[in-house]
DNA sequence: TATGAATATATTGTCGACAATTTGCTCATT
DNA sequence: AATGAGCAAATTGTCGACAATATATTCATA
């Protein structure tokens, strides 16, 4: 059900909660499309709630940049553009790097076993459906060496913050690259460095991953738009 | 008057934005203390307003990480504790060196010579009140090579989330180093390698000056609860 | 016709009251 | 005396209404 990356049930037990999540996906899957005016008594009738829950949503929506609110004006989905894509993956090269090296310092030998396992999952998911490892697969790796970081700020940050971000270009860019199998040796690159626990290659390697992901995607966004001009 | 860090006027119009403000001063200053539990309708008589905006301005402190909320049970402020300060640091090392090799890159030689003008303010500074430099003069030094970087979403972290933090553990712990000389020297070598527009060196600077931080932290830390027990 | 002031409409911000949930207390039972 | 069930008090979550602000429209004037 939930589209949260944290394993717990999940038990969002206030409205706010609820409704937050809700426009965190309606807003990454276009519903709510970028750059559109958010009107509060329409959503709120729309969802059959009050305003008060709603607005606190959307003050979270807020912290975790997928609106832009001005004092009695209101609040706009944001836009997406190429720039912002680029500022998002240049810091995910440096945090998800910290990670990858944090994880390699502190990841028992379960955990990497596991990591392992879900490698060897996506290895399977590759053959029968590229798209489904490129979205949720690729995430589910790069989130659970975060978490192998065991740096709560590190994992906070990706959580609520870069993860909707993540998925809302992912969805709207629709981007599928041919870069999937390369893609995977370097995560089985990565876990080989954590489980030799040598932090600085972990760190090189992530950093060094997501930056060619980048430029991939800087180059497909080129050509995307050459042909749309 | 206000605190923040971004140089704009900041008219906050709205109450929950004052009140906002006024709540990460209050918990930055002790004031709040931290661990404290936060009663809504205390608070929110205590300022004389209503409860809206006062959950509206909880709600981001929670974002900023000055308070942690549960579901029906309401809100506490955050516990200081040695690990988290050296996961600040860690995000810091890591966001920052990102900072300063993008500011290195991006920065005009006009911006290079204002940052110059701070040093220079800093070294008289430095002379009659070593305090004043060790708090907000640093904290002015980073928060301009961050804004330097031209990256809104590191701006927005900085300002946003870490800022607060910082000024938390600073204030709370209120560690008075030897280090100001030190720390200066490496605030020079910083902006000579953004002069030189050598991204490279700049990012490996200023992740060592924090490093250099946090290992004085560290130790500080140490004594005084060696002190302390 | 174009421009700008004045008004009208709609939207956001704030408030006080009620509902739902949790916490603390009382009292009976072992 | 200690434990636990049941009840009372307090706190948080939600709602609808009102106030303040911004946007849209109207109308007069150049």
């Amino acid at each position: 059900m939930s589209e949260s990356p944290q394993n717990e049930p999940n038990v969002v037990s206030t409205i706010a909660d609820k409704i937050c999540s809700k426009l965190q996906n309606a807003i990454v899957e276009g519903i709510i499309p970028a750059g559109s005016k958010i009107s509060e008594p329409a959503l709120a009738s729309e969802y059959g709630i009050s305003r008060g829950p709603l607005r606190e949503a959307l003050s979270r929506l807020e912290a975790c940049n997928l609106i832009e609110r001005k004092p009695n004006v209101g609040a706009r989905v944001v836009t997406l553009t190429r720039e912002h894509l680029v500022e998002i993956y240049l810091i995910r090269e440096s945090l998800e790097g910290l990670a990858a090296r944090l994880a390699a310092e502190n990841m028992s030998d379960k955990d990497v076993n596991e990591l392992d396992a879900l490698l060897e999952k996506h290895k399977h998911q590759i053959i029968q459906d590229q798209s489904y490892y490129q979205k949720e697969g690729d995430m589910d790796f790069h989130f659970r060496i975060v978490k192998g970081s065991n740096n709560s700020y590190l994992i906070d940050m990706f959580s609520n913050d870069l993860y909707h971000l993540i998925r809302l270009y992912r969805y709207q860019f629709g981007m599928v690259s041919k870069r999937v199998p390369r893609a995977f040796v370097e995560h089985e690159q990565i876990v080989d460095a954590i489980r030799q626990h040598d932090g600085e290659l972990a760190q090189f390697l992530m950093s060094r991953h997501i930056s060619n992901s980048r430029k991939n995607v800087e180059k497909m966004l080129d050509e995307h738009l050459a042909i749309t001009d």
